[in-house]
DNA sequence: TCGGGTTCCGTTAGCGGTAACATAGCGCGA
DNA sequence: TCGCGCTATGTTACCGCTAACGGAACCCGA
């Protein structure tokens, strides 16, 4: 009661602060700011009163061992600095925000190595769910989650085996199904640009879809680049000079993301080269960023904002309902042809 | 010591569990797992197998509470899906990683009531320290991190008042320092597009510093567009169209980011206007991902990896050295004349 | 007037670790 | 041989909060 706010608290506030200066029980000031159990409205205005003017916050630590439960929900990814993880975050949040669990995000930098290390870091602290992206883990990793007891979710992809739940797309199909459009848009002569990184799991089995589907046509790549870190607009740009210097003849470039997509048609466009008559372009991701581009590349939406949805429902769900089992959702991205393949 | 891996666990594992399984005091087994205290080689290998072999996962929240230190750091940002932030988080990251803290993101929505719940969140886990973006916050919000007693840095921004230690540029100085070069160029007729957002008070202070600058050459905006929310490509492209069908004497186009910058950039290259001769552009960020653009775009680095560098640094030494005072690090952006502005 | 049900609040016993201190065993010089 | 100091390990007492239970005060109908 002496001016609590004037000096700088030398030892950290706990419940027993609060419940001293108005003068009820610890268990009630606790009852009180989390809205629990039956408290007289007299004794929970005093209580509150107090507690904001002590400047009080509670130690979730300390709650969350006493009651064994968090509210955190690990989210693991591999990066945040594409157009693709965000827009996930984003999907999962708007769910989460409504059931009292909180995301706490961690990066892998698509290193699994670096994602065993950190979703050890998150099962440390014993979180409600774990959302990670890809279906591919070390084998510890893998141990770990099938040990944890908490519903485990993996997103992006459902080509594989999932530890426990899963929500994403065929990106096998994926690949496919965009082949097949090209082809049957007519164009013969194929080449594809994407990342070198060997982890990058899901622009593999995209392109294996890919490459599947021109071998059933009797197709195969003319030409092919790989890049690795960069900026990616110019990446494509530079790898689209590369590949049409080097196989003047192609026809089509198959993009492994919108974002070199995007640099291989503004340099298509600065040389003047007709697209989509002479070449078409496709990428891949349906990232909104791009809409003002001069052209809308054809690209293939990777349900990202629903997959976060989705996954995050997953969690609630079980963390609200214990004896729901796991759940395989397969989601169906949308060919958007754009303006960059033929039409007829 | 019965088939622990086989069988799916009914309770969660402790310390107990493994003590038991090595035949050691839990006490020695928290030494083993963490490090710290002298343990024999030979013990030290027993309770390593058997809690490797159990799968065991230390309880952080039990340990937090126990040790009253939490190896974790706030970071609160307003968003995540443009590009200046992801940067910051890599150069916090890049300096944590040595230390043992661990990033922990909140993003705001660049809203002042959700910034102050995300704070009172993080506060509740008791973190090692908070990098905050901004220094505009809710009263009740400073309040929280002037009690908190821990190190609290304040990101991006110095023109203000911080709670306790900041790291960022002068954007009212960055909006000037544009001006002056656009002037300096031989503009003179100048309009200004950004985002209409209230609490984007960096984008704010900005165009204050630029309006000011103008002012004092004699000059005032000529014209100005805001937007809010979609495809900032898209959004600096239409901008664009309706400023130049309105003010087509505009000679100078001032975007508040690259983003818009870029799509504002590629209108005029699509309208075959002569950039920069008859018009000029420029934007803020520095923002590497538009390399691939046909030209680049005049820019200022706001210096962002090495803000997060920088406020983590500040984390780590005071939560290392507890003694360490309040500090302010001013850096200052270049301004990347690219190739949208004249050059004489 | 009294028993039984509410309403409101307090007491007790942990949650799973760790700090701090206690202690057993051992090597070694005097 | 004794005792000192070290190393390796165990014991005890919390950390700050909440689940579970207990009980006083009050209300109300019979």
């Amino acid at each position: 009661m002496t001016q609590p706010t004037s000096t700088e608290p030398r030892r950290a506030l706990t419940l027993r602060d609060v419940s001293e200066a108005s003068g009820v029980s610890e268990m009630t000031v606790s009852r009180v700011l989390r809205n629990r159990g039956d408290v007289s409205a007299a004794t929970r205005e005093r209580v509150l009163q107090a507690s904001r003017a002590l400047g009080y916050v509670p130690n979730k630590i300390a709650g969350a061992l006493a009651s064994q439960r968090v509210n955190l929900v690990g989210v693991i990814i591999p990066s945040m600095s594409n157009m693709v993880f965000p827009e996930v975050m984003t999907g999962i949040s708007s769910v989460l925000d409504h059931t009292g669990l909180q995301p706490v995000v961690g990066v892998t930098n698509y290193l699994p190595d670096r994602e065993e290390a950190v979703l050890y870091e998150m099962l440390s602290w014993r979180p409600s769910g774990v959302i990670i992206a890809g279906l591919e883990h070390t084998a510890a990793a893998r141990a770990m989650m099938a040990q944890a007891g908490i519903p485990i979710v993996e997103i992006m992809d459902i080509d594989g085996q999932a530890v426990d739940s899963a929500v994403g797309i065929s990106h096998r199909r994926a690949g496919r199904q965009m082949a097949e459009a090209i082809i049957a848009s007519g164009y013969r002569r194929i080449a594809f640009m994407g990342t070198q990184m060997p982890n990058d799991f899901r622009a593999k089995k995209r392109l294996e879809g890919f490459e599947e589907a021109l071998r059933r046509n009797g197709l195969a790549l003319v030409d092919r680049e790989f890049y690795d870190g960069g900026s990616a607009l110019l990446k494509g740009r530079e790898m689209t000079a590369a590949i049409l210097r080097r196989s003047p003849d192609v026809d089509f470039l198959y993009y492994s993301n919108d974002m070199i997509g995007a640099g291989g048609l503004l340099y298509c466009l600065d040389q003047g080269i007709d697209v989509p008559g002479k070449v078409g372009l496709a990428g891949f991701n349906g990232v909104e960023l791009l809409d003002g581009l001069p052209r809308r590349l054809a690209t293939m939406d990777a349900c990202r904002r629903e997959i976060g949805q989705r996954a995050a429902q997953i969690i609630a769900a079980r963390n609200h309902t214990a004896d729901l089992g796991p759940e395989v959702v397969e989601l169906f991205p949308t060919l958007q042809p754009g303006d960059t393949i033929r039409q007829f």
